[in-house]
DNA sequence: CCACTTTCGCAACGCTGTTGCCAAAGTGCA
DNA sequence: TGCACTTTGGCAACAGCGTTGCGAAAGTGG
């Protein structure tokens, strides 16, 4: 509902209504939802949602779904959206490997794509595969992608960047792409369409949010590295230069072995240094400790884990970490905070990364 | 700008766009700004910022206060807040102390008091004593005050809170607090007078950001104990369950030495043992180390230090903390995160206070 | 078959910020 | 001193937002 200075303007209201109601319909799924459940939730009156809903049917972004059992009168008129009215691409960049995915308006994944990938082989070799690969998920199967109308292309990866200016930081191992501008060096490949590019935990996080993850949650990712995407109150938090989630590099233990930022004791050196030695409880017992760190200072609602380290043991690690927030939570005599495996798993970075370009249309305040 | 579910109609733009032009307002203070620069700083066009100051002028909020000089042709109207349209009061309780003030709608106290107080005596004689230390400064001198618009008071006091409820939990060491519902009894005992209740870390990180502290920034409070307000994109942060900013107990030493709250190798007792050992230069190492952890996790702007214990070495504990957090900076490559002690000292957590009152009319999201 | 309930759109309305226009109030040059 | 020019800022008309009043549509239940 903001603009670039704060004031709003009455255009500025019908776009912050439209998505709200979008972000509904895109929540009720096929199932669809009435326009009176959307005015309860909105809070907006029938008559307002009536007029929204229209000019969304008459965008063709939603449609007339059936009807519900009667209450005693007229029964309401189901509403769905038409996933097929906007689609995005999501690329997920790892150190070994490419993901790309082609999803519908509501995020549904239409066609796959995923190929072997060196990212210490240069920016230009880089850059000319995911374009190739964008490409061929967009050109698709022939005559339906031409009414695929292109929203834009979420590029997810390791290390730390410049969410808002796209351009890349020292990837951790690859000092080549220190200062590459990701986003606007793909753009203008692709030909002037809209380029996002975040961390993959960021794209992590934001996929869970908005399959349906709500309130505020942390998704910490233990692979090679450790990392955390934020949630607070339904949008990622990045932080004023789009660095936070540094979660592996936080000191649990003061003067500790030393960790490969030159620091001493992070989470991560101990974290990664215990599964090394086969020793996963201990692991999720560091991992734990750090989560609730985490959990006090920011008070969130949920811990959710992922990451190829943790897919190896998940119970151990869900456990160990449950068992740390449970201790916390007897202490402080508030409701422990729960632990899951994050939802998705490995194929859920680049969707998220599509979620990158499809968030905004739905409101959601990220980009 | 969003109402109870989200949906936001024409009150809810105009309640908006005047609480942002009256921020701007109070932001410009004494020396006033123009119309036509309040039009640049909310990106409203100029009509729409006269039609908004001629509701505030008719209302007393907002009054003429003389004009700039000419850039070449007439000159521009200054405006300014009219401080003296509403009052509010707030109070700070701590475990020995009750400081109140009476403050003018800019945050300008207009009156003081500070009386004694055993934190232990039980929820009535505390209530009573602060009731009466509201009333008189309510009264103040007379005539004057039955002018003085009672906009609400805001108490701020250690120990974790509900702010959303009003209720306090387990008071460190007071657990006859426990549950108690101090919001809507002081409210009671008052006639009916808006009562707000929160941290005094979150208070005094509120008097800051209010005070001119723009982004994102950490107050860690040292005192008897140690504690953070965040302040996140101008807002503080307090979580679902406005629990957060429990910095004190956030482990930095795995199974180092036992805290008071049960755990083992919290900064708090870290920090506070050191100090109490004479070590205040390790005490803001450690300190220093939590920040870190902060500043990666949330990338925040700025560090501001307060409290007893640091006011009574600032410099060990500025140059410890941000010898850190250089260090870090140095690490990542990024500019360093300045570190301050806090403006204002105890005073300002008083004063942070009445901002939980004033602060929603300036569109601060918070209350 | 009729009374009743519920849904939902059309039309009129009040209010928002916006646009077009003009008076007011300065500066700067002749 | 007078005139051209620039800038400010209010009045009036306007388009567009959500809201209200009302009636048609489409069911249920006696």
């Amino acid at each position: 509902m903001r603009g670039a200075a704060g004031g709003a303007n009455l255009l500025a209201l019908r776009s912050h209504n439209t998505a709200l109601v979008l972000d509904l319909l895109r929540t009720a799924g096929a199932e669809g939802i009435s326009r009176l459940e959307l005015a309860e939730r909105t809070g907006l009156t029938p008559q307002a949602v009536s007029k929204i809903t229209a000019r969304l049917r008459q965008d063709g972004l939603a449609a007339e779904a059936g009807r519900r059992a009667s209450t005693g009168g007229k029964p309401r008129t189901v509403l769905r959206l038409v996933p097929e009215a906007g689609h995005a691409v999501g690329v997920h960049l790892d150190r070994d490997g490419l993901r790309a995915v082609l999803t519908a308006l509501d995020g549904t994944v239409v066609a796959r794509r995923r190929a072997p990938l060196d990212l210490g082989a240069g920016a230009e070799a880089v850059l000319a595969q995911v374009a190739g690969a964008v490409e061929a998920l967009w050109a698709g199967d022939g005559t339906a992608a031409r009414a695929r109308r292109p929203l834009g292309v979420g590029v997810a990866l390791p290390g730390p960047l410049d969410h808002e200016r796209g351009v890349l930081h020292r990837v951790t191992g690859f000092p080549g792409w220190d200062g590459f501008p990701l986003r606007d060096a793909l753009a203008e490949r692709l030909g002037a369409v809209p380029v996002v590019v975040d961390k993959d935990t960021n794209a992590a996080a934001l996929g869970l949010a908005v399959g349906g993850e709500g309130g505020s949650f942390a998704y910490l990712h233990l692979g090679t590295g450790l990392g955390a995407g934020l949630v607070i109150g339904g949008g990622v938090h990045r932080g004023p230069r789009t660095a936070a989630g540094e979660f592996g590099h936080q000191v649990v233990q003061l003067d500790g072995p030393p960790c490969g930022c030159g620091d001493r004791g992070c989470v991560e050196a101990l974290c990664l240094g215990a599964v090394e030695r086969g020793e996963t409880e201990e692991a999720a017992r560091v991992l734990g400790v750090g989560a609730a760190n985490l959990v006090g200072l920011l008070d969130i609602d949920r811990v959710l884990l992922g990451g190829r380290t943790v897919e190896a043991a998940p119970e151990v690690f869900v456990r160990g970490v449950q068992a740390v927030l449970d201790a916390r939570a007897r202490r402080t005599g508030d409701a422990p905070v729960p632990v899951r495996i994050a939802s998705g798993g490995g194929r859920g970075i680049a969707e998220g990364a599509a979620h990158l370009v499809l968030a905004p249309v739905f409101g959601r305040r990220d980009g």
